[in-house]
DNA sequence: AAAAGTATCTCACTTTTAGAGATACTTCAA
DNA sequence: TTGAAGTATCTCTAAAAGTGAGATACTTTT
């Protein structure tokens, strides 16, 4: 059971990434690109708009690879910069109707998909299940954290850790 | 309910994709190397070793940058080409020891995180949450097969779709 | 034995990325 | 105020990675 749940964890990461892959290659935007409009769209729906500074930090780029995202994004015409802000160094971003087109034959099938799956389960299971993945965001979320931390600086006797 | 499980499901993929891409980079691989590593292993666990065409597939890059990925990962150590075959054409890929060392530096200590996880839960409540996983996959495979299709041919009257 | 099919590799070209500044703005402290 | 330091984004060049069209070597079919 254990094996078996790991195993299913990892592969409906891997099925749902191929599945968002298939879908940007069909519409002209590579892995990057769709990230990105997905993380600046979650943003947006908060109220709370992305900068480019933080999109590079959610995608794990550099700030210049990062650029050349938002350059490809806005030049397609599926988002704006907007620089009007009270510290003019920042730019925000933000959808255009095109995006949400997009987003909408994208989450679209998407969410039918997954409310013929939820209507097979009960309330209480899916409060199970709801809550049995935030657990392991936020498990993620801790071991990341730890894997991010700078490696530990080269001093006398580094605390033995060992990794390949 | 509902809203919340979508988001759930796609924060989980987002989040472990990302620590198997800061983890990748930490041991300089790239996110496809470290993707075609898995597969090569998990393929040889199950004894069924895959060929360079079924990898190609699998990862959804072309042939051309398939043999770049083996000849990567080959270079460093961490796999090798197998051409003993009935069909000579074909080549299969196998893990080398330090491939081995690698998956247990980052299943090892993952799979710690993910039992402590589960340890929260009931036999069955995992045993619910290991099923709804596996209904997605499912799902998401049928969906994928869906998209994957080819794009139906230019005929007179093409069934109104439109997709922007 | 020729023709067609398959599996992998090679090569030229394009796209994407990293990394190091450059630029423009803000904040802090004297 | 003014200068110094800090921050946010952008620009540039070199390197990495990917595509797509063949080339090569082998197998299968006719």
């Amino acid at each position: 059971m254990r094996r078996s749940i790991v195993n299913a964890i990892r592969g409906m990461g891997l099925d749902g990434q191929r599945v968002a892959d298939t879908f940007a290659h069909r519409h002209g935007l590579n892995n990057t690109d769709m990230r990105a409009l997905t993380l600046i769209m979650e943003a947006e729906m908060r109220h709370e708009p992305l900068t480019a500074g933080q999109l590079s930090a959610k995608l794990g780029t550099s700030t210049g690879a990062t650029t050349a995202v938002i350059d490809r994004l806005e030049r397609v015409g599926h988002i704006h910069r907007n620089r009007d802000h009270s510290d003019r160094r920042k730019v925000t971003l933000h959808f255009e109707p095109l995006a949400m087109q997009l987003a909408g034959a994208y989450f679209g099938p998407l969410g039918a998909l997954t409310d013929e799956v939820m209507s097979r389960y009960s309330t209480q299971e899916l409060s199970t299940v709801h809550r049995f993945m935030e657990d392991m965001r936020a498990a993620y979320s801790a071991h990341q954290a730890a894997l991010s931390e700078p490696e530990p600086p080269a001093s006398p006797a580094p605390p033995e850790q060992h990794a390949p």
